[in-house]
DNA sequence: AGCACGCCGACT
DNA sequence: GTCGGCGTGCTC
């Protein structure tokens, strides 16, 4: 017997599998999916970690076949379902195999680890552990496992005696947690009470307390509950004095507090409606599509918890995900408050240990609802009954490094295996999905009314070319310091937002609020100060800076944009008794910072939370009353074909912010564009007339989603081997391609030149291409041979750069 | 990544 | 003449 294994070699591109003889002995245990260790290359030292993808009679190599060294699990890491999808993912994504199959798995399956197993019983005195092992009790198991003890142990498994576990050996380091314990007699504790001092009452009440219970032991924390007036200092005097004694004892990881349980609401007319489409779905195993688009506080939730109960009633299990899960406390929470501890939560936040704690619960069936970002598209659930994207626009579902998934697609794949609804819910969808929506390869789901009886902000566009500045603090008009004074003098919060998409890489008239853009393409063009020249991104046209506007012959134009600090800084000053609240990259880089910063604003410690995007989103202050946009215009200069797209959902976001309880809300959009349509429509929530409007424009321009795109990218140390190198791919893709479809380039990338690689880069949008996909599979295999080059295919690129 | 193979300069 | 420089390529 021979096992194909897909190894991971370190930065080389390699997508093969290798062959190995499987040794007598480990054959009734191999199966694929399992992580091996073989010996590779003439290295004889060193094994790597491999998966067998897949298990044969007979070998095509014609070399010596090397035995694998050692199978690693008792049990398959991935299913067929998963090694399947891994399969698809690296056709789909032009990836590597062995960089699929590890995305899949939680860290602690890729980094050094140890391997210990947990008796679930005790062992009958006959168990043949007992003679394999130094002491089967302990959990500690040899560096190197006979085939033996293996299949022994997985006996045991399967008779449900033990469970093996992998300890990550870095990254998680042991809690501990220092312990008091009472180390003298309470006779002795009698003597020692006579010697002190009448007022010593701190010492006098520990040594009551050691008499009457002279086996206590705990942490401080649990001292000082028996004696509140404890302090830190008497325990170590009492440790000095040998009355206790302290130590370090291990703690285990934090179980999650759940939520106290809160039963379903009733639903509305709409989410009934919406509800009872996705379990008729359910019901018949369909893999049907459903667009939820309803804006905030329409309730999307309800539906949610909706099908995902249902699911559960049939025995089946509930996929969620929600962008940046650390982002959403909120909607984790309503999960937990709905299913309890048959949730687990996957996201960046935890270690990874307690990610690979989660998976092992999902996987072993334990928890039959699943909530996570991105990557939690891959968890192991069995016999799926319903999978949810939230906010299904966000870019954040799309990763950015091999390989480049898209969460959606992933899901969407998925639901096909296991046969079951998707719900993609959404304020402000995606075009692309809104489109298939109207071309009913989804079904579109709406709710149009917000449940309570909280009303809409009223929402205000400031022109910032005529408005009242504050003097010297031109990113300020007036009214809206005047808003911000009146939430100070009412004792309400306000929300800041500073948009800092497409931050100082544009140019733009400071008098007429023209902005630069590119001839052939209608995007705006990127400010180089390197080079002294704006150029656009997608058609690589270049010009020289301008000294005056174009439109208005103004010499006030440059580039624009401002930091959050500055910002914070000039606010400071013109309002110096309100509490501001920062929040960007640099006040949540510490782990937690972000929700420190949420806790603190929601316990009304500050006045105005100023930030970025990331206020924006899934956020719920019920005391914040008014919603400042400095400038809107920011993220409408992207050198990007989805930039009104992204700042309609940005305007649409925040504006949500706005007065969700009892109270009336405000918003101010503070722009040079006031007549916008991105920026009208948003400041009406209109996300309906967006969509048309802006479909319109994606037509005329021949942007997604009227056509699919690929960026195809190559990379080498020498500028003219990568130019060449795409020209030739260049050459090798065009002919293939119908009449329909479109190319852009080659052009250099943006910056050219990064780590001493230059870029080369083309571009390919089409409708419908049969031979694309296979002639740029042939690529990547082909480039394999060529070293030097890295050749990139991104499917529907993010931003074109 | 390792490690070997391979084809050019300063040394016993 | 050889020791060794690290560029290039392979690893079942």
């Amino acid at each position: 017997m021979i096992a194909q294994v897909i190894i991971d070699i370190p930065a080389q591109q390699t997508n093969r599998t290798f062959d190995y003889a499987v040794p007598p002995e480990l054959e009734t245990l191999v199966a694929p999916g399992m992580r091996v260790l073989v010996p590779f290359g003439r290295g004889k030292k060193h094994q790597r970690q491999g998966f067998i993808w897949r298990l044969a009679n007979q070998s095509s190599f014609k070399g010596q076949l090397k035995p694998l060294a050692e199978i690693l699990d008792l049990a398959p890491v991935l299913n067929g379902e998963m090694l399947a999808l891994a399969g698809w993912l690296a056709q789909d994504t032009f990836s590597f195999l062995i960089s699929c199959l590890q995305t899949m798995l939680p860290n602690a399956l890729r980094a050094s680890y140890q391997r210990r197993f947990h008796l679930l019983t005790p062992l009958p005195a006959d168990s043949p552990l007992t003679a394999l092992l130094d002491d089967p009790t302990n959990g500690h198991l040899p560096d190197e496992l006979s085939p033996l003890l293996l299949r022994t142990l997985r006996n045991a498994e399967q008779a449900g005696q033990l469970t093996i576990a992998y300890q990550v050996a870095q990254r998680t380091k042991v809690k501990h947690v220092t312990v008091f314990t009472v180390k003298i007699s309470p006779a002795a504790a009698q003597a020692a009470q006579s010697e002190l001092r009448a007022n010593a009452h701190q010492q006098i009440a520990l040594l009551n307390l050691i008499q009457a219970q002279p086996g206590f032991s705990g942490a401080s924390a649990a001292w000082q509950a028996q004696l509140p007036e404890l302090t830190g200092a008497t325990l170590t005097t009492a440790v000095k004095k040998g009355w206790l004694q302290r130590s370090e004892q291990e703690q285990y990881r934090r179980p999650n507090q759940l939520p106290q349980p809160k039963a379903a609401l009733p639903l509305t007319n709409e989410q009934q409606t919406a509800y009872q489409a996705v379990a008729a779905a359910m019901a018949d195993r369909r893999d049907q599509v459903f667009l939820l688009e309803g804006i905030t506080g329409s309730g999307k939730t309800e539906v949610y918890l909706a099908a995902m109960a249902d699911a559960l009633r049939q025995g089946k299990t509930a996929l969620m995900l929600v962008p940046e899960i650390a982002l959403t406390p909120q909607m984790v929470q309503r999960v937990q408050e709905r299913f309890q501890k048959d949730v687990a939560v996957l996201h960046s936040g935890l270690s990874a240990g307690e990610r690979f704690d989660e998976w092992r619960r999902i996987e072993r069936g334990e928890a039959r609802v699943v909530v996570g970002a991105r990557s939690a598209a891959f968890a192991p659930l069995q016999n799926i009954g319903v999978m949810i994207i939230d906010e299904e626009h966000e870019s954040s579902y799309k990763q950015d490094d091999m390989p480049r998934y898209h969460a959606r697609d992933v899901i969407l794949h998925r639901a096909v295996t296991h046969q079951c609804p998707v719900i993609l819910g959404s304020a402000t969808p995606s075009l692309e999905s809104r489109a298939r929506a109207q071309k009913k390869v989804y079904q579109l789901l709406r709710l149009t009314k917000r449940p309570q009886t909280a009303h809409l902000p009223t929402v205000q566009v400031l022109d910032m070319r005529d408005a009242d500045k504050v003097a010297g603090k031109p990113s300020f008009s007036t009214v809206l310091i005047t808003a911000l004074q009146q939430r100070l003098d009412r004792h309400e919060q306000s929300i800041l937002l500073l948009n800092r998409r497409g931050y100082a890489n544009f140019v733009m008239c400071r008098d007429c609020g023209n902005v630069i853009k590119c001839p052939n393409c209608d995007i705006s063009l990127t400010l180089h100060r390197d080079i002294q020249a704006l150029k656009c991104h997608y058609c690589g046209h270049q010009e020289p800076i301008p000294q005056a506007c174009p439109v208005c012959q103004s010499r006030h134009i440059r580039d624009f944009g401002a930091g959050t600090q500055r910002i914070e800084l000039e606010l400071q000053e013109i309002l110096p008794t309100a509490r501001i609240l920062r929040m960007d990259v640099d006040t949540t880089a510490r782990k937690g910072g972000h929700q420190r910063l949420i806790d603190k604003f929601g316990r009304q410690e500050a006045d105005i939370l100023l930030g970025t995007q990331m206020i924006a989103k899934g956020l719920d202050f019920p005391n914040v009353t008014l919603v400042g946009v400095i400038n809107a215009d920011t993220s409408l200069s992207l050198p990007d074909f989805r930039a009104s797209e992204k700042t309609f959902q940005l305007l649409t976001q925040v504006s949500g912010r706005a007065g969700r309880a009892d109270k009336q809300g405000q918003v101010l959009i503070q722009t040079y564009n006031p007549d916008n349509y991105a920026i009208q429509l948003a400041s009406h929530q209109d996300y309906e007339a967006f969509y048309q409007r802006e479909m319109h424009l994606r037509h005329a321009g021949g942007y997604p989603p009227y056509y699919y795109t690929i960026l195809v990218s190559v990379n080498h140390r020498q500028e003219d081997l990568a130019a060449q190198k795409i020209y030739q791919l260049f050459r090798q893709v065009q002919p293939v391609l119908s009449p329909t479809a479109v190319l852009l380039g080659p052009t250099p990338r943006m910056i050219a030149r990064i780590n001493n690689q230059y870029y080369y880069q083309f571009i390919i949008k089409y409708k419908h291409e049969e031979k694309l996909f296979t002639t740029l599979q042939r690529l990547v295999l082909e480039m394999q041979q060529e070293s030097g080059f890295q050749l990139r295919i991104d499917r529907e690129p993010l931003q074109i750069s």
